[in-house]
DNA sequence: GCTTTTAATGCTACAATGTTGCATCAAACA
DNA sequence: TGTTTGATGCAACATTGTAGCATTAAAAGC
């Protein structure tokens, strides 16, 4: 099984400016709690991270700052399973991954062996943009007690 | 490409007794529009099919009569892309499949031929409990047109 | 540095989807 | 027919995300 070193992340600002996007501190604090997260995350543990951080904001700021990085392919959405988003960085030249949702605490880890293809026979006329593939059921926490305890 | 006769499904009365639910006109409706319908279908469409047959119901119940017949394993939910879910009858002994959701229609079809799996590696103490494959892109009618007009 | 331009923000209001509590109704069964 | 209790209807609420518009501040020009 192949080991994942942390990849080496393009600094916040140079990447909105390479963007061609003014450097905020909403987008930077935005950008740097993805790169810093081994997992996808939600609008609201963003959010949690930033007021962490003493940056104030916006509910409405955050969800255009994320609506932009997905829009310049800085970061990809994920859909995960419950109705929130899920984002993650979107490394360079880094295929689609597979996902796992644990259905009981609501954690989504990335699969990063599991490629989230491959490419289907489609209709004729119909054109792929992407795939997303997530698997659900119960991470290594919640397995054992899960089992006696909680239903869904 | 194999082609797929439309399954004899069992009565919904008889479903829904089996399982040892209440026979309503609401669970009643709702399954014979799953069952009627080729691909899955938002509670928004469920509901619009029953007010068109005039069968009187709330918003809720519709709701709940939903997750029963998921709980029962009766029919199956997908996430779809969007907010709202997406409910199919699950026919008993079929594999999972995966879907192709249309980004510019929203409509979703059913890819019968290819199966939701395969099983990934999963790291030690995780339990799988099943996959979800979603495709996106532009289906056959949107993908002309949309060439030269919509952006998302 | 100061001014100008306009992208980004903050605020309010709203839409869509789904849930909870509780009183009432009616399907199943004796 | 009457009794039991699962299913429904209604009202109120929660969560997630959008739209419009006035205000702020990033960055470019001077
Ligand atoms: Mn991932
Ligand atoms: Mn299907
Ligand atoms: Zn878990
Ligand atoms: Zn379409």
């Amino acid at each position: 099984m192949p080991d994942h070193p942390p990849p080496a992340f393009v600094p916040a600002r140079e990447l909105i400016a390479a963007h061609g996007g003014r450097v905020t501190r909403t987008r930077v604090a935005v950008i740097e709690a993805l790169q810093a997260s081994p997992h996808p995350l939600s609008h609201d543990e963003i959010g949690a991270t930033l007021a962490a951080a003493g940056i104030a904001h916006d509910r409405v700021t955050l969800y255009r700052a994320l609506d932009w990085l997905v829009e310049q392919g800085i970061a990809q959405r994920i859909a995960g399973g419950e109705r929130a988003w899920r984002f993650e960085i979107r490394s360079d030249g880094e295929h689609r991954h597979a996902h796992f949702h644990c259905d009981r605490c609501g954690q989504i880890l990335c699969l990063e062996d599991v490629p989230a293809g491959p490419d289907p026979a489609l209709p004729a006329g119909f054109e792929l943009a992407r795939s997303e593939l997530v698997f659900h059921g119960a991470c290594a926490d919640c397995g054992r007690e899960g089992a006696k305890a909680a239903k869904r």
